[in-house]
DNA sequence: CTGGGGAGGGGGCCC
DNA sequence: CGGGCCCCCTCCCCA
């Protein structure tokens, strides 16, 4: 895979943006959704760039600024509407480091963190420093480089380039997403899980959890404090539960308790349908899935009577309940 | 297709 | 009453 920028040494992998509204759930997507191009260094979960340790350790910003630090103040600028075009991770990221530019590095995340999520923060600030104010980004060759504009959480438009007029109107609306990082620590003052009318594209209303919570190392964002802490476990590595059968470790007990079931085979969870028992309920929802694709079991007891069980979900979660009797929600 | 771990969302409880 | 925490669910990726 080459990059569109030539001089950059490495290829990031990105993938495309999906509708949801996070940047963390861009990351998420970020292997379902097709390569694309930009150019910048292997942004990859299972091969990350051989820079990343060096130069940023946490964060993949460094892609954009490698790859356009080169570039003449025009080419960075088409490099940027090309690359939020693309739904860049990258761009994504590099957008939420100018944010945090101006994010005063005493109030950040860092002082709650373990020495060794400090000295991750430290090669981090160092990123940070060179971005300029203004939510401009200053790329190592001193090009300032603009910040693409967000109209709404999360929700970048980059279908076209900001122009001065733009970027003063941006800076003055001040969107959302940067107001939730800009000179505020980590731990918002606003009051968090306020859920917050949304205008969805067919001017329809939707109720939008506010995620006030932003994780300093990927800036994701989080309706609490508490899936802030354990997404940054993530980062940190840190498996504070462990397995006493086995040497698995894992950052959720819930993780851990699902893991339990393998070594006792337990499989509390049952279709109805036909019979077959899981040990975990996505698996037998994703068998249900299967099963509602259209396989006649007519010899084993059919509860719907040949209706699929996704047309009505609710109408069947009865048919193939699990054997605990505690998992309402699993009768989607 | 199955089974495993990773991760985030959301409801609810407790302090 | 708000925040922290827990549990559970669901989806994803991967082997």
């Amino acid at each position: 895979m080459e990059s569109t920028s030539g001089n950059v040494s490495c290829v990031c992998k990105l993938k495309k943006l999906s509708d949801k509204k996070t940047l963390g759930y861009y990351k998420r997507r970020r292997a379902r959704l097709g390569p694309l191009m930009i150019g910048a260094c292997v942004v990859s979960k299972h091969s990350p760039c051989p820079e990343r340790s060096s130069l940023y350790p946490n964060t993949h910003t460094h892609t954009l600024t490698a790859a356009m630090s080169h570039l003449s103040n025009s080419s960075v600028r088409d490099h940027m509407k090309w690359a939020g075009l693309l739904g860049c991770e990258a761009v994504l990221s590099s957008m939420a480091l100018m944010q945090a530019g101006s994010m005063p590095s005493h109030k950040k995340m860092g002082s709650h963190l373990g020495q060794g999520q400090r000295e991750n923060n430290h090669s981090h600030n160092h990123n940070q420093d060179t971005h300029s104010q203004h939510g401009h980004m200053v790329l190592p060759s001193g090009v300032s480089c603009p910040p693409l504009l967000i109209r709404k959480d999360g929700d970048f438009h980059s279908s076209r380039l900001l122009d001065e007029k733009d970027m003063q109107a941006s800076q003055n609306v001040q969107p959302k997403k940067k107001n939730r990082k800009s000179g505020l620590p980590t731990k918002m003052r606003e009051k968090p899980q306020v859920e917050i009318p949304d205008v969805n594209d067919d001017n329809s209303l939707s109720s939008q959890v506010q995620k006030n919570f932003i994780c300093e190392h990927c800036y994701s964002a989080f309706r609490s404090s508490y899936h802030l802490k354990r997404h940054i476990l993530t980062h940190t590595g840190e498996k504070p539960f462990g397995c006493d059968m086995c040497d698995m470790r894992f950052i959720q007990r819930y993780h851990l308790e699902r893991h339990k079931r393998v070594h006792s085979g337990e499989k509390p969870y049952q279709c109805d349908r036909c019979q077959q028992n899981f040990s975990r309920t996505d698996r037998l929802l994703r068998h249900r899935r299967l099963c509602a694709v259209g396989i006649p079991k007519e010899e084993n007891q059919p509860c719907c009577e040949g209706q699929p069980y996704s047309q009505d979900p609710s109408q069947h979660s009865a048919s193939w309940s699990p054997l605990q009797t505690n998992n309402s929600r699993l009768a989607v």
